[in-house]
DNA sequence: TTCAAGATTTCCT
DNA sequence: GGAAATCTTGAAA
C-alpha cells in the first residue's frame, strides 16, 4: 500500500508541484467504491503575479478563496456555465498557488466513472482526459472546494514514488486556453505531461 | 444592477 | 475549423 502524501509534499511552489504529481495517484471514495487514477497531466498557477491565475493581483474573492489555503487543500471552481476543475493548493498559507490537475490514467473504478460521465461505450482513455472530464469522473464539484487532502478520507494523494519523474520523461508546454489578455504569461511553459501517456489532453 | 468573459467540451459542417 | 451550451463571477456603472 502506498503512502499518502502528506502536507510537506505540498508545500513547494506550484511548478514544482505540477512535475511531482506526475505519475501519483488520486484517490477518491465515492458512494461506498474507490476510484483512481494516475495523474498524467498539471498545470501550475504561480502566484499573485501570474496573469492567468484567478489570484492574480491577489485578489481573493468568495470563489479562490481555497487557492490562499494551506498546501494540499482543494480549490474547486465552475466555470462556463457547466464545468468544474480540480487544483491542488500549494506554497505557504497565504500564497495563492495552485496546480491544475489537466488528465488522468484510470486505475480503479472505471465502470463507476464511466456511470459519473454518462457515457456507456467511452474508451478508457478519454474517460478523465481533460480537467472537467477528470473532474465530473471523480465527482469532484463545488462541494469538494475546501476539502483538506492531507486529513480527508475522501479525496487525497497516493505517492507512488517520492520525486519527480525524469526530465526526459515530461513534456513541458504553455498552458492550454489561456487568453490573450494574459499577455506574456499566456506563453510560459507551465504545463506538465508524461509523454508515455496516451490519456493527456490537447494532442492525440 | 448590468454585462462580458471564462484555466471547456462536444457536435456540426 | 467553428459555434453552441449555459451560468457564475467580477468589474464597471
Amino acid at each position: 500500500m502506498s503512502p499518502r502524501a502528506e502536507r510537506s509534499f505540498f508545500a513547494c511552489d506550484a511548478e514544482a508541484l505540477a512535475r511531482r504529481l506526475l505519475g501519483q495517484t488520486l484517490v477518491r471514495r465515492f458512494r461506498g467504491r474507490t476510484l483512481r487514477g494516475r495523474i498524467v497531466e498539471t498545470e501550475a498557477y504561480v502566484g499573485a503575479h501570474d496573469a492567468a491565475s484567478h489570484a492574480y493581483k491577489g485578489r481573493m474573492t468568495e470563489r479562490n478563496r481555497a487557492m490562499f489555503a494551506d498546501p494540499g487543500v482543494c480549490y474547486v471552481y465552475f466555470t462556463y456555465g457547466m464545468h468544474h476543475c480540480f487544483n491542488l493548493s500549494c506554497g505557504a498559507l497565504g500564497d495563492p498557488q495552485a496546480v491544475l490537475l489537466r488528465a488522468l490514467e484510470p486505475l480503479d473504478g472505471h465502470d463507476v466513472m464511466r456511470e459519473l460521465r454518462d457515457r456507456e461505450d467511452i474508451a478508457d482513455r478519454l474517460l478523465c482526459r481533460g480537467p472537467a472530464n477528470l473532474a465530473k469522473a471523480f465527482a469532484i464539484e463545488r462541494s469538494v472546494d475546501g476539502v483538506d487532502t492531507v486529513t480527508s478520507d475522501e479525496l487525497y494523494i497516493e505517492l507512488v514514488r517520492r520525486r519527480a519523474p525524469r526530465s526526459s520523461s515530461m513534456g513541458n508546454t504553455p498552458r492550454i486556453g489561456i487568453s490573450q489578455r494574459a499577455g506574456a504569461w499566456r506563453d510560459k511553459p507551465l504545463r506538465w505531461y508524461l509523454r508515455d501517456s496516451r490519456s493527456v489532453s490537447g494532442s492525440r
